[in-house]
DNA sequence: ACGATATGTCAACAGTGCTGACGTATATGG
DNA sequence: CCATATACGTCAGCACTGTTGACATATCGT
């Protein structure tokens, strides 16, 4: 594009840039998941198990409750895919020691395994991507997601949580 | 276990920021098209009615092959929701000129009207997500998007293409 | 003891991918 | 002109994932 939307007029959004953006996100997000729907189609899983794993895995001892609230879907869709990994041994339960009525979900070996599987692919496209686009773009990208993402997401980033 | 995160990799890349990322590129995809799913839910359509809006408007006359390669779903998978939109009214086809085979699709007033309805928050949201972030973290958003998707994605952003 | 909370589950439905199998119209090369 | 390839459409069935609605159980807190 040889056209001057930077510079003297940074705040002037033509319809083709923020068309520009709809399709980065778009094209950006599919390519992303791509890779890992295809390693989750062998196993018989999709993407809401991968999302499941992934947070578990990020969050070990995360209540079903917490799991809810970032994912954002219903109990009874979470309840079709967690109580699957736990079947088949990806995700371990534990009662609550507080609060009995919890189920606190971890990782099992097995489901470290998968979500290593999983993620490598996605952090190696991640760092590639960062690296070829240099420490301030990186700095762009984060304040860019931030602001495109729900208040109460962006708060998941502002406070540090562990 | 517990922690895997400096050291492997150059650029300051740890484990955490590469979470970091994922992670942004869950919420600020999933809060992106959250408003737009609502609205879409009312008319009876999905998210793939949506795309199909989208690209055709963006794209006036474009066949039905290319909304395929653009979409990257079969063709079975994209009849069942173009069909649709013709039949009720939203997108067109005319039988192109040169080529008798292909059908060129257009959106309709109604069409139009739609794709409006859908986007407009969408725009309003890169917007001001684009002008709280600042001109320079914009182009940094543009490049680990570009990065982060495949070549055959990327060049449609390269070439300009119209 | 009682109401609220955390979790689980059954059932039905919708949207959107997929594969496989055909069918029609049109273009193109020999 | 004919054979083949291409563009498009469609029927059928399956899988995954989201939804609402209705219940059920265990545990917490007062």
């Amino acid at each position: 594009m040889a056209d001057p939307k930077a510079g003297a007029n940074p705040l002037f959004l033509r319809d083709e840039d923020l068309r520009a953006a709809i399709e980065l996100l778009f094209f950006g997000y599919r390519d992303f998941t791509a890779r890992a729907d295809v390693i989750l189609a062998k196993q018989g899983f999709g993407r809401a198990h991968h999302r499941v794993i992934y947070f578990v895995g990020r969050h070990p001892g995360i209540t079903v409750s917490s799991l809810l609230d970032i994912l954002g879907i219903t109990k009874q869709s979470l309840s079709r895919v967690l109580s699957q990994l736990v079947r088949e041994n990806y995700i371990l339960q534990k009662k609550g020691t507080q609060d009995g009525r919890q189920r606190l979900l971890y990782l099992t070996d097995k489901g470290h395994e998968l979500e290593k599987l999983l993620t490598t692919e996605q952090r190696a496209r991640i760092a590639a991507a960062y690296k070829d686009a240099g420490a301030v773009a990186v700095d762009g990208f984060r304040k860019v997601m931030l602001g495109i993402m729900n208040d109460s997401a962006r708060r998941r980033f502002k406070t540090p949580e562990k």
